[in-house]
RNA sequence: AGGGGUGUAGCCAAGUUGGUAAGGCAACGGGUUUUGGUCCCGUCAUUCGUGGGUUCGAGUCCUCCCGCCCCUGCCA
């Protein structure tokens, strides 16, 4: 069950498909209660796309009062581990979902399985193949041509089930027989060609030790587990849309509760990858850090880089549910990071590329503490103290020694407002004896003091500044796309995803800081002003903070300038 | 090529029984602003993949064609 109270979803928009079956359901009474599923295959970490599928399942049986479980669709030993399992269930919980007590594996359905495997045999329905697996994909056919029936199919059930319990016990080396199921080698649904069960498999399971060394597969093991748990709707991506006929078929022979399989279109974004062949690409090759690594997609990585989870819940409730293949912009998930901060982060002030700016009529002692708001629309938020002293940082980018029109902000003979301290005009530059610009000479107005004057004089620019003599420093993370092209799969013949791997994806820098900034609260993620939202990182020292880049603030100027 | 799925603006996406195209993101213009942020106002589909048909009326019904996606694991 959802932890998360869910609204209708955003913007007057109507239900999609899967909510108005569901409520549909429910006023027919065709289900008194429903009750979901996330079923996740321990394989590797969640991603976006899981984050989709997640909002969805717990989501819909929060709003109609039902119930999701987690499920573990571990049946294949070989990819699977307790690891998995462990980052899968702190991901949901990070996201904001809980399953309570319903926490199940597919693993701890093996026994009821194999009864129910034996049943199919002793009906008919299944029988032992002991062709090759090469043998039995030729027999298959293909798209055009229909599969013909093996030389095995027409055992006895006598002859299956002593052939099965063999399997179980371990007579048999890996490959040497499977279970099929007996349908119809000639259907046009290629799944429901015989589609095999059981395969011999003598791997170590992450649950079940070395208990089997048979195991089931999906499509076999999925629609049982959905109707053992009371499954009403069971909610997959359309790539299972032909494995449909089989879940149905299985449920249908063994005669036990009918789960109902619903498909919807997965979720695609631009400027990342999110098939997890390409993930573990990413991270075995080293190309990121890790699975974390805060420009993986995963949720792990989004939550080390400061994403909220609020944010991509927003988001995946805003892009809906539909059948048809997406495409989704990551600059609409940026929008949703964005606006979650812009009413949740606390502001702060950091220079990113510091140029030292000198104010000569200051007294060179003097020490002025300036309140700056943590919240600018809601005042009752509080504020942070921040020091002011003769000599500041502010950032490069906001001094020009040939201000361009349209500059608001720092330039010989200009005037600036210092954020929550003083005007201050840019007097002269001071450079040093190779040229280079030392430190930009300003006065300030005493007058203006908290960023006001008297005479209301207006000043277009408001810079964002450090005092230098309290100045921390910070190693600040800059992260970018992690791909340069908006589709990383679309790449030249011969070339791989990689292709397009944007070499800048993260630039690191020095920062100066606030000194509030020095030890962040970990996790909690901050806007400095004017740049972007950063959050702490766990390779923070004391004093020696790091913070990654979670988004930048709108830039219009920049707009602006490129336009000329 | 056989089966299945799908096509509404740059992107996501509503559009219950046919009644004259929601909303969000982006973009663009303007206002407010001690963040060139936020906020506010305005603009942004004579048209729903294409052609034909039924109808007083079609995104919605019928039909032809076209595009894209999935399926030939002892993966999930």
């Amino acid at each position: 069950m959802s932890s998360i109270p869910q609204a209708a979803p955003e913007g007057g928009a109507g239900k999609d498909f899967i909510r108005a079956m569901i409520a549909s359901d429910l006023a027919s009474g065709k289900h008194q209660s429903i009750h979901t599923r996330f079923p996740p295959e321990p394989n590797g970490y969640l991603h976006l796309g899981h984050a989709k599928s997640i909002c969805l399942n717990f989501g819909v049986a929060g709003e109609f009062g039902g119930a999701c479980n987690l499920r573990f669709d571990d049946t294949n030993p070989l990819k699977e581990s307790t690891e998995y399992v462990e980052s899968i269930k702190k991901d949901v919980r990070w996201l904001g979902f809980s399953w309570g007590e319903k926490e199940f594996y597919a693993s701890d359905y093996f026994e009821r399985l194999y009864e129910f495997a034996e049943r199919l045999i002793l009906d008919g329905k299944a029988y032992v193949d002991s062709q090759s697996a090469e043998e039995i994909r030729a027999a298959r056919g293909n798209l055009t041509t229909p599969g013909v029936e093996g030389p095995f199919r027409s055992r006895s059930v006598e002859e299956n089930l002593d052939l099965f319990r063999r399997m179980r016990a371990g007579e048999f080396p890996d490959g040497a027989h499977v279970l099929r199921a007996k349908i119809d080698m000639a259907s046009p649904n290629l799944v429901m060609r015989d589609p095999t069960l059981y395969r011999i498999r003598r791997a170590h399971h992450h649950r079940t030790g070395d208990a089997w060394c048979i195991y089931p597969l999906y499509d076999f093991t999925h629609c049982i587990s959905d109707s053992l748990e009371g499954i009403t709707h069971s909610l997959c991506s359309l790539e299972f849309v032909n494995n449909r006929e089989l879940y149905d078929w299985v449920l249908e022979q063994l005669g036990i509760f009918r789960s109902r399989q619903t498909e919807f279109a997965r979720l695609n974004i631009t400027r990342t990858v999110l098939s997890k062949r390409k993930l573990i690409q990413l991270v075995e090759e080293g190309h990121v850090a890790g699975w974390d690594d805060p420009r993986m997609p995963t949720l792990s990585g989004m939550r080390r880089r400061g994403v909220p989870p609020e944010a991509l819940r927003d988001f995946c409730s805003r892009i809906g549910v539909s059948r048809a293949e997406n495409k989704v912009e990551y600059g609409y998930l940026e929008a949703c990071i964005r606006e979650h901060l812009n009413e949740y982060a606390p502001r702060a002030m950091a220079v990113l590329n510091p140029i030292k700016v000198v104010i000569d009529n200051y007294p060179e002692d003097r020490v002025e503490w300036f309140d700056l708001p943590l919240a600018p629309d809601r005042p009752e938020k509080g504020v942070r103290r921040i020091p002011f002293s003769r000599e500041i940082y502010i950032e490069r980018d906001d001094f020009r020694e040939d201000a361009p029109p349209k500059f608001f902000r720092l330039a010989p003979g200009k005037e600036v407002r210092l954020r929550c301290a003083y005007y201050i005009t840019c007097k002269e530059v001071r450079r040093n004896a190779a040229g280079e610009i030392e430190a930009v000479i300003c006065s300030y107005d005493p007058e203006s003091r908290g960023g006001g004057t008297p005479d209301n004089r207006k000043v277009k620019g408001t810079l964002h500044w450090v005092s230098a003599s309290h100045a921390g420093k910070a190693e600040v993370r800059l992260y970018d796309h992690l791909f340069a092209q908006d589709d990383p799969e679309d790449v030249p013949e011969g070339e791989t995803f990689l292709h397009s791997l944007n070499p800048d994806s993260l630039r690191v820098v020095t920062a100066v800081v606030d000194p509030s900034l020095l030890n962040p609260a970990p996790g909690e993620t901050v806007q400095f002003e004017r740049l972007g939202y950063f959050c702490p990182d766990p390779d923070s020292r004391p004093d020696r903070p790091v913070f990654n880049r979670a988004a930048t603030l709108k830039d219009t100027w920049a707009k602006v300038e490129k336009k000329g």
